[in-house]
DNA sequence: ATCTACATTATAATAATTCTAAACTATTGA
DNA sequence: TCAATAGTTTAGAATTATTATAATGTAGAT
């Protein structure tokens, strides 16, 4: 199961060329089991654990973008002083938590469809999305 | 009917001093029919164009700060880049207008309670929120 | 009126992100 | 196969948003 044959098609079908640099980002990224959640900083240090070769931030920083533009991944703004990123490019809800700032996904059936009621003429809806956040349920926490 | 007075009381009762440029910040923020939304800029931005004095931007961080640990201001999280304030400290939901970058409230009619199936063991949900992402419905337009 | 603790300010520092330009490499086609 | 070229990587500089600093200023108590 050559697996990098894969990321080298999706690479070239997105139009970016399959870089060694680009491939490895593509196996810490799109070869595992379940999607994920990731900043940048969490992305160039799996990378770097995962080559002999340092890669550049700017290198992540635009094939990140790359990959986002494409459809391939999707940002999350929930802390105005990172930016998270989803494999699960998809609509779907999240939960939050607070105390550990991990980002958990919700399935489809964790929540009802939401019907909004409300239109804003000459507008069309591109997503819903929710946002739960939590926190330990501990009295003596924070 | 002196409004400076309830601004002087509200910033002693938050624990702090009412000067002059924190008495002109809760006149532009509070002093208003409905609430609002604002990044540091703006705010910064409409502040001085109401006084005859600059008013420095540490000193608007630190207030704007000191308003939303108190519980008078909330951050929405929208857009990585900025960092949005709220004058509706209540949970409540929005619409996100991607041309124009408008942040626009959602009435509690506007949109059904929502309901969370999952749960996630030893934490409680602090809020639920939606935000509804809204652009042009007109073809031509990107 | 004076004193003191807290505020304001300009500016420096930091952090995240983007830009730049030189060196490098995958692809194309001879 | 191999050079030409067009796109890529990189280190480091630039930019932007935010926070820290330290000197000066001011509100409130005495």
């Amino acid at each position: 199961m050559p697996k990098n044959c894969n990321f080298i098609e999706k690479l070239r079908d997105v139009g970016l060329r399959p870089t060694k640099q680009r491939v490895k980002m593509c196996e810490v990224l799109f070869n595992r089991e379940k999607t994920f959640h990731f900043t940048i900083n969490e992305l160039v240090k799996m990378i770097s654990e995962q080559m002999n070769q340092k890669i550049s931030l700017a290198t992540v920083y635009n094939t990140v973008h790359a990959f986002e533009k494409k459809g391939y991944l999707k940002e999350i703004s929930i802390d105005s002083h990172k930016s998270y990123f989803d494999t699960n490019t998809s609509a779907h809800h999240h939960f939050f938590d607070e105390d550990t700032h991990e980002l958990i996904d919700c399935d489809e059936s964790d929540i009802d469809k939401i019907n909004i009621r409300k239109n804003i003429t000459g507008k069309k809806i591109n997503s819903v999305e929710v946002l739960v956040r939590v926190a330990s349920d501990n009295q003596t926490q924070k």
